[in-house]
DNA sequence: CTACAAAATTGTAATCGTTGTAAAAATGAT
DNA sequence: ATCATTTTTACAACGATTACAATTTTGTAG
């Protein structure tokens, strides 16, 4: 898995630093769609000199890039998903976690792009609400 | 449309208060997705005591009675829509101008909540790019 | 191998949108 | 008219993100 992250990497025209090839392989390794916080904290154990602005810079790199989603849903933080395959994402106000959503007809964003635009960079498809866990409370 | 925006507000239970009826007011006669420094700037010179922490509060206060939308694409600034009828919005990263985008199968989100959501509150499409105005620069 | 320029990383300070809080003002009911 | 409730307000505090300049690492040419 670190060498997948690390070709995922060149792949995308990234020059694959430690600190760079960490964070690409804990996003291929947890498909939580975790927070900047949460992957310097996971991380800072195993490089520790690292920094949460290396977090932050990595983490604009890849999305610019298009190695990485970039989910802005959340009001609270910025999460991140390292699997870039058209699909779309539910966030659970109670535990702010974020879900993968299948979507049947892939094709949808691609049809209706604005036509104001004159390029996309990115598109995504939320869903707000409870998830079934906390609903049961 | 000062009637307008007080009538929406008693439909969606709001009881219509001096700057509840000038904020939505604002966000019926101006669709341009305001941010709250926007809406407060706008409306300072004819409420001289409005308080920004009440635009705050009277924006979320309409989001939550589901009388007006919440746009989160923006990671600079929340953006609001008086408009709920189902829409997408597009993001130009160059003027952070956020436009309006129709959609020919206003089904699709319907058709796709997520499996796991005991409850769905939001739902929202966006497109982040550079527009027409913007691209000729 | 060495030296130098470019790229990447780091720590700290600063920014700024948003929220918390408690007091003041306005409103509605009795 | 009085009192409880709701709303508004001002200000402080918070916290995610960014700016910045110094340090370290990397790649390349001699």
């Amino acid at each position: 898995m670190q060498q997948a992250a690390r070709e995922r990497l060149v792949k995308f025209g990234i020059r694959p630093s430690v600190q760079r090839i960490a964070i690409m392989k804990y996003l291929l390794t947890h498909r939580t769609h975790p927070t900047v916080d949460e992957i310097y904290t996971a991380l800072a154990p195993e490089i520790p000199t690292l920094s949460k602005t290396t977090v932050y810079n990595t983490l604009h790199l890849l999305y610019e890039h298009g190695a990485i989603l970039l989910i802005s849903i959340d009001p609270a933080n910025t999460h991140f998903d390292g699997y870039t395959h058209p699909h779309a994402h539910f966030l659970c106000t109670k535990c702010t976690k974020v879900y993968d959503v299948e979507i049947d007809d892939t094709a949808f964003v691609d049809r209706n792009k604005p036509s104001m635009a004159a390029e996309i960079t990115d598109s995504e498809l939320y869903y707000v609400g409870v998830c079934r866990e906390c609903g049961k409370q």
